[in-house]
DNA sequence: AGAATCTCCGCAAACATTTGCGGAAATGTT
DNA sequence: AACATTTCCGCAAATGTTTGCGGAGATTCT
């Protein structure tokens, strides 16, 4: 293949200037439509395609987006990160992903390679004890859009899409009293994250109006493994609950772990509800009831508000997904 | 924030030149200890980072690989991009993900993406039905890495990494025979995929050596709702299989959203042998017995082959990834 | 015919960096 | 003291593109 066809190469072929060559692909009024033709036409041949690194040198935008995630294996992350990817892809943006971990540091590393790539903008879901504000910040002032997406910092004043966390625990919550379950095991995530402080707390809310006689136990799980060692623990002591409820996917599987291994049988000894992105509820038998908290469409959320700022910068936004409850069997 | 800091800003502050600037924080050693303790502290002070479009622009390196797959939100794809991603970053590289869903001029569409990106290297797993072969030829001429995982199109001379994917359904085949299973029903995936003829081809021909009264159905199913059906029908129908084999978790999920709904239990009635990336099997009761091939493994292997080809062009080269029984307990 | 207006195009600077080459000053060698 | 070498740094070109400005030639108007 021939070295790649630069405006140089087009313009000494048709003895032009390399200006007009440049504003010939761009249809600039000021050429010809005869030149046009034969701009395009030898182009075309050529197989020219501008530089990218030259054009965003110039014009210092690069039509890039990066994403900072935890991690991109996750049941929502995955989705999330597809929604966006899609319509990105669509606007003429590409995607850069980078996974924090669970590493602070790595996090704050991550942020400064989307400023030193020069991404036009961040989509960042944060990490349990994110050292990062300052420099969300500081990216902001220098013109740099950041958009939080699921888990968000305290800070206000930025571009946030969120689930409605309240709103799911809300429904849960009334799910299971209208059920008139009376022993609830309510499994929470990584007590670190608002997103589990939010959830906790309208759940617990949403129990003060009617607590005839109901038992709430809470725990905190960090892993699937935790929540299955929860569910062990409880099952087997008296009175057993008689309803187990699980922030995530997470905490859903490790929960039915510990089911399987006990010979209790759903909904008739033990209900179920979680909070989900779907897959995993579907997986068991019966299907578990959850609320939905769908990744892709809060994907599509994120990128059109990444989109709008890209037009023209607009006042910071907290956009939130609703909640809907999918019934299953387990209740 | 003051504007970005450039070179040219330093040199202006402590009167030197660009050039003197940009060897100073190379660590040049034509210039003077003393003269790089300045521009390092001003560097640091002004907090210098060197305009990658720049850098690209005069190196022609972006540091930067292309990955295109058909769809993020996948079991496999997630843990594979995830695994490249650790290590790309590990090693200055950034991750530029496209989907190309099922669509054959999208995915040309990425390509070609990747290509104005000017990546220094593509990571690509193929679609069913992908007229992209020729741009795969013209971009390895053009100096320009590709390496296919899992979906390999038949082409030859190409870097690949994959799955074991004969071994994998050998294994399968023959712990299936060792259970001494008589009528089995087994399940492959798009019949376009060369993964599935490999896989299926592999797995009849271990009968071949032990047909003693051994009854095969075959049958391809391209999405999970498919499965369900296939099993709907033949399990309701004399004589019923006493084995279901699935070639992946999305047939597997199909297969035991139908047994769920029969009354059929594992492994008594009807045994189940899955060849997965490990997640899925591990929620059934009992939970199921799998080959497993792992997407993070075999992300970790691409991105090492692909940094070897940073390093210097190396001849093209085939690796697989061996695959292992992991016992569940539904066979 | 002279002036005004268009049409079409090129010059050159700018974006930030890298690097071959050359050169002045300082140091070392006989 | 004359020469050779080393040390340290700057000039300028090059990467590929965009864009303000200006200008030559053709056309139109009075």
């Amino acid at each position: 293949m021939a070295q790649a066809a630069t405006l140089k190469k087009i313009s000494v072929q048709l003895n032009l200037s390399i200006s007009t060559i440049s504003r010939a692909l761009k249809n600039h009024p000021d050429i010809s439509e005869n030149t046009k033709q034969k701009v395009r036409e030898l182009a075309a041949l050529m197989e020219y395609e501008p530089n990218a690194y030259a054009v965003n040198l110039r014009t210092n935008k690069s039509k890039v987006f990066g994403m900072v995630v935890p991690a991109i294996s996750n049941l929502f992350n995955d989705s999330f990160i597809a929604a966006v990817e899609e319509d990105a892809r669509k606007n003429g943006y590409s995607l850069m992903i980078l996974q924090s971990g669970d590493d602070p540091l790595q996090e704050i590393e991550n942020l400064k390679i989307c400023k030193h790539s020069r991404v036009d903008g961040i989509f960042i879901s944060v990490i349990a004890n994110s050292h990062a504000g300052e420099i969300f910040l500081k990216y902001k002032e220098a013109g740099l859009p950041v958009l939080f997406f699921d888990k968000t910092p305290d800070a206000v004043n930025f571009d946030s899409v969120c689930m409605a966390d309240e709103e799911a625990a809300a429904i849960a919550a009334n799910t299971i009293i209208k059920h008139k379950k009376k022993n609830i095991l309510a499994l929470f995530g990584n007590p670190e994250f608002s997103i589990t402080k939010k959830r906790k707390d309208a759940f617990l809310k949403a129990f003060e109006k009617d607590t005839t006689g109901i038992k709430i136990t809470t725990q905190f799980c960090v892993s699937s493994d935790e929540a299955k060692e929860a569910v062990n623990k409880i099952i087997n002591k008296a009175p057993r609950p008689d309803h187990i409820f699980c922030m995530s996917d997470e905490l859903l599987i490790g929960t039915m772990k510990s089911l399987h291994k006990s010979a209790l049988s759903i909904p008739t000894d033990i209900s179920v509800l979680a909070i989900s992105n779907g897959l995993i509820p579907g997986l068991f038998n019966p299907e578990i009831t959850y609320i939905e908290t769908n990744g892709y469409e809060l994907g599509k959320l994120a990128i059109k508000r990444m989109l709008e700022n890209m037009e023209a910068p607009t006042p910071p936004q907290s956009i939130i997904l609703p909640s809907r409850l999918v019934e299953g069997g387990s209740l």
